[in-house]
DNA sequence: GCGAATCATCTTGTTCTCAGACGATCGGTG
DNA sequence: CACCGATCGTCTGAGAACAAGATGATTCGC
């Protein structure tokens, strides 16, 4: 396969030896997502990661934001002007949380609430455009394997007694 | 939900809102293969990419390094840097592509190919930990519908012809 | 042959990330 | 109650990653 440009060849194939790389395949499914999802995110403060931040304050599990930022796999301090930014734009509120007043927990308001409803809409579709190629029942399947691998890490990877958040 | 540290709370399940956000469940299943695959990247000039970069070669699919660069998502001047060292550690020879002497074609070397067979025992091994809770068929079921999203993503975001990869 | 375009490279300026320091606060010990 | 270590949120500075333009070599259409 030594020519470049053939006369037929059109399709860009994955190269043979990472079609069974998973983290080859996971990075080229997010590149897609995040293409896909970039117009919704664009008017979001924060990009994905203040929707994200959003996403966890909105299911109550945002007792302190040091446990979000380890979820997201962000820096701490990189958390502080994400949160800043967010809630300059009125979408969370930090409140110091009353039992341990090191801690802010981050309070979704009702603009917050509203946006995050709108973008996950949104969303949805950038999901649907990526797992466009799967039939109805591939594609059920597939998200429940997913989230079965990442609720299994949840409880695996962190040993020490972490708070439920439903 | 507002107590933090209950008696009996263990688990840290995924926050609710996130449990259908296929971005957010590809973050996170990646992550978790980075961590997995850490030990086996770290004696791997360039790390995950430089990793990318040498299966890329292998698989023939380097005829030129802006093809390789666009693929893996970094840019150009970077690919330079992470040739210099795959180079340098005597894993791939950048040779001038014959039939266009602009190109440069990223060939692997012997010692490219066995240190590259070497890490891909070790990356299967981090495969088969993040995926531990599936079974067998929901494993195959997952793997095969996510190389399907990837291929139909590379035969659909690159409208111009480009060479088919093997 | 000549101008436009492409590839690889280098350089520069901006942005991001990471590690440490610091004040405020909690928990336990005596 | 006063101390001591640890933790949380914040800030700051150094280092790395990234993006964008300029350059030289080369190819292609006309």
């Amino acid at each position: 396969m030594t020519p470049s440009r053939s006369a037929t060849a059109a399709i860009a194939e994955p190269p043979e030896r990472l079609k069974a790389d998973l983290g080859w395949l996971c990075a080229q499914t997010l590149m897609a997502y995040r293409r896909a999802a970039e117009p919704a995110m664009e008017t979001m403060p924060g990009g994905m990661r203040g929707y994200l931040v959003l996403a966890a304050a909105a299911s109550g599990c945002a007792n302190n934001q040091l446990e979000v930022a380890r979820r997201l796999g962000v820096d701490r301090s990189v958390m502080v002007g994400l949160l800043d930014t967010l809630e300059d734009a009125g979408l969370v509120a930090r409140k110091p949380n009353p039992t341990d007043r090191r801690e802010r927990t981050i309070a979704i308001t009702a603009a917050g609430n509203k946006r995050l409803t709108a973008i996950q809409t949104r969303l949805e579709r950038a999901t649907e455009h990526v797992l466009a190629p799967l039939s109805a029942g591939q594609r059920d399947g597939f998200l429940d394997a997913l989230h079965t691998v990442v609720a299994h890490l949840a409880l695996s990877e962190t040993s020490p007694p972490m708070d439920g958040c439903a």
